[in-house]
DNA sequence: GATTGATTGTCTACTAGGAAACAAAAAAAT
DNA sequence: ATTTTTTTGTTTCCTAGTAGACAATCAATC
């Protein structure tokens, strides 16, 4: 039931003990494993995930409501404030604000926005295709359908 | 084929297109999601999910070197240094330049450090077998499991 | 043994993201 | 109509984590 609980010194073995069962670690260390294999192949397109999905769902949701893409997207409303302000700048993203409710913004792509996403939307979907290493295209699918389901994604969401 | 791209304005209703199927984006959300739970859960305890892991895993590994620390819990050494200066000041962990090599840190628990673990991680075990919403336990098991692969922490790490 | 290169941890400066207070507008209550 | 409450976005300040230069030590080569 003891461990033996050696000195650990000059090995590069580490237990991780129930960490590996715990679904917050493999969670967290999956989305760096994950993120790192985007930066490695996408970081030459200048578009970091977070970012780019941003401008993708402006993309295909035309005068969606700032929070409404904060909520969908788990994005705190002062962080994406500024996602937005700085796409404003770049000239990628604009902002309306409706007379029926003064208190939104609207936001659709500009031209050169519709343009900056068109342009790498083919390469992150093929780079989305891969198959990380390690999992077969099977075990790749059910991972996806889990983690929709984990995350209420399987029904259109609302 | 073409999708409608209406004006979204109003509703709460928006299309994420293919980033439903993009592992980045779902491990993303997964991770801010599954977050969530632990700091409503946990945050009474005094125990970021991030930092506690790297007690659990010098308590299981006495002696085990910092560099060796930060590549299996993929922190990079600039921040491990500055977390594990942050525990010995809080006098949980002790650390130790061993003769045989002077470049090298091995850390242990303090008798402190021990009990602040030991203390918390039955809550965090019976924490993580909790099934998250949305899931059946088999899904969850499932879902362990896949992400144990795709880290390749199926076999003992080292 | 001296020099060169690699490892390991640390430091400084920077970026991403979050918490909390705030202001403006709309909605609800009186 | 006026007051109160809620919603939405913004601002300021703060923390977590990173990038890159650095110093110390060890290993390898001449």
């Amino acid at each position: 039931m003891e461990a033996t609980l050696e000195r650990n010194g000059a090995t590069d073995e580490v237990d991780l003990g129930e960490l590996c069962r715990s679904l917050g670690f493999l969670v967290r260390l999956a989305q760096i494993r994950v993120f790192e294999n985007y930066f490695a192949e996408l970081g030459q397109y200048d578009m970091r995930p977070g970012e780019f999905s941003v401008l993708v769902v402006i993309g295909l949701n035309p005068g969606v409501r700032q929070g409404v893409l904060a909520s969908k997207l788990m994005i705190k409303r002062a962080h994406i404030t500024k996602l937005v302000r700085a796409f404003e700048d770049q000239g990628l993203v604009a902002r309306r604000i409706p007379d029926e409710d003064r208190r939104v913004v609207e936001l659709t792509l500009t031209r050169a926005g519709r343009a900056f996403v068109d342009e790498r939307l083919d390469v992150l979907t093929a780079f989305d295709t891969k198959v990380p290493d390690g999992l077969t295209v099977g075990e790749r699918d059910q991972l996806v359908l889990l983690l929709q389901k984990l995350l209420g994604l399987s029904e259109p969401v609302r």
